[in-house]
DNA sequence: CCTTCTGATTGAGCAATGTCAAAACCGCTC
DNA sequence: GAGCGGTTTTGACATTGCTCAATCAGAAGG
């Protein structure tokens, strides 16, 4: 089904020891575009968190249907494990450098408390998001979805530009259509429909600048009736 | 939006201290069908674990557009708070007891950490099972979403019925199209077609016989074409 | 037993989104 | 700067699932 040929962590990974003396197992990897950090259902050894850089979440169907589970922005926890395992694919977008923690050390009771709570608080966080994305997935239309997900990266990674805000989008079409759960030609046009409405304006392909983040939000809370 | 008379913790839930000596504060909690055990945004002191009966996670938008975040069967943890808040509707589908658990023991760092590892168990849980229902949500058709919902629940909660097995469903229609983000019309109409396909039997509304398990597998994870 | 109410089913038509195909665009390499 | 491969955009058409509406079924109460 999946990938068999499990690569080790090694091929695609530089794994440097942290000078941070306080944590004596934290350690950052860095990674590069296309190269994949860990697959679905290998054994979870290690939970990662971005640093820089953005990741691409996946689980995939036996006939290729693609679900982005999530994209990993620098803050985000990957690698939550369940029955020891990895439970989607993840690979990163862009050069990404992550902070790893060994597993043993953050789930069993004899761990850093500290670590634990915070490994903690990042699944309760996890849950929330989702819980966010559900809605949208399962209730929104097309353009609430690229609305509503246009309007969380605006708040999460929109850098000012003069009076606007502008977003980077490392992701294709294609992941974002499989992050939300439509086509590709769906986004594309939903996107053309926003540009013509003076809502956003696409720079580059990669390159979105948010015009009226009033009107975004709204549609994205299905205000647009 | 929501309701804002936040009925308390008291008006829906009788709370009985627990016999159990060896976790101080653990407690039991029994709750009526259609009884609220928390609102969105109200403050999550309790953390909650299934004992017996079903409850039903729920999220709103403005517009009355309800998406079911989750069943909560024995086994199942709710109430997991983000920012100190819960972020679903929370009751009950039939008469529910439930463990209950102080939100300040678990979370903090000098709880039990015996209690603590089973939160954090229960969350990363909870995290792959909603990544599933991600897969469900955004890529599976109507006939597909349907048999995945009767195949984890017939794992789940599924009774031997002489050579068949048999699943209640304390749910109306209308909760199993907002789970799956269909309308009640086509869950009506997918019954139907499995039905008329001999995949299953409708005893009553409430009660289905699963008469082609393996049919019903296979077409939940979309080998129909 | 009859009435009533709510939830479930079925039908007909429609709208949103998917599919298939072609064209345009962008970044590379030669 | 011409050619190439992959991505994006656009168009035409098909299909899935939704909307609106009518009917049906089952539970509760008089």
């Amino acid at each position: 089904m999946y990938v068999t040929a499990s690569p080790s962590i090694e091929d695609d990974v530089i794994v440097i020891p942290s000078r941070k003396r306080s944590i004596a197992r934290q350690a950052t990897v860095t990674i590069k575009p296309g190269k994949h950090l860990f697959l679905e259902d290998d054994p979870a050894d290690l939970i990662y968190e971005v640093a820089s850089g953005v990741l691409r979440l996946t689980r995939i169907m036996e006939d290729g249907r693609r679900q982005v589970i999530a994209f990993g922005y620098p803050g985000d926890t990957v690698g939550f494990p369940s029955n020891g395992r990895y439970h989607t694919d993840c690979d990163a977008l862009v050069p990404t450098t992550l902070h790893v923690h060994r597993r043993s050390d953050l789930e069993s009771a004899k761990g850093d408390p500290e670590l634990h709570l915070r490994l903690l608080r990042a699944a309760l966080r996890e849950i929330s998001g989702m819980q966010d994305h559900f809605m949208m997935l399962g209730r929104k239309s097309s353009i609430e979805k690229l609305a509503s997900f246009l309007t969380v990266l605006s708040a999460r990674v929109g850098e000012p530009l003069g009076e606007y805000t502008q977003i980077a989008l490392p992701m294709t079409r294609a992941d974002i259509a499989d992050f939300l759960g439509l086509t590709t030609e769906t986004i594309s046009r939903t996107f053309t429909q926003l540009r013509k409405s003076q809502i956003i304006a696409i720079d580059h392909v990669n390159t979105v600048v948010i015009l009226k983040p009033v009107a975004l939000r709204a549609i994205a809370q299905g205000g647009s009736d």
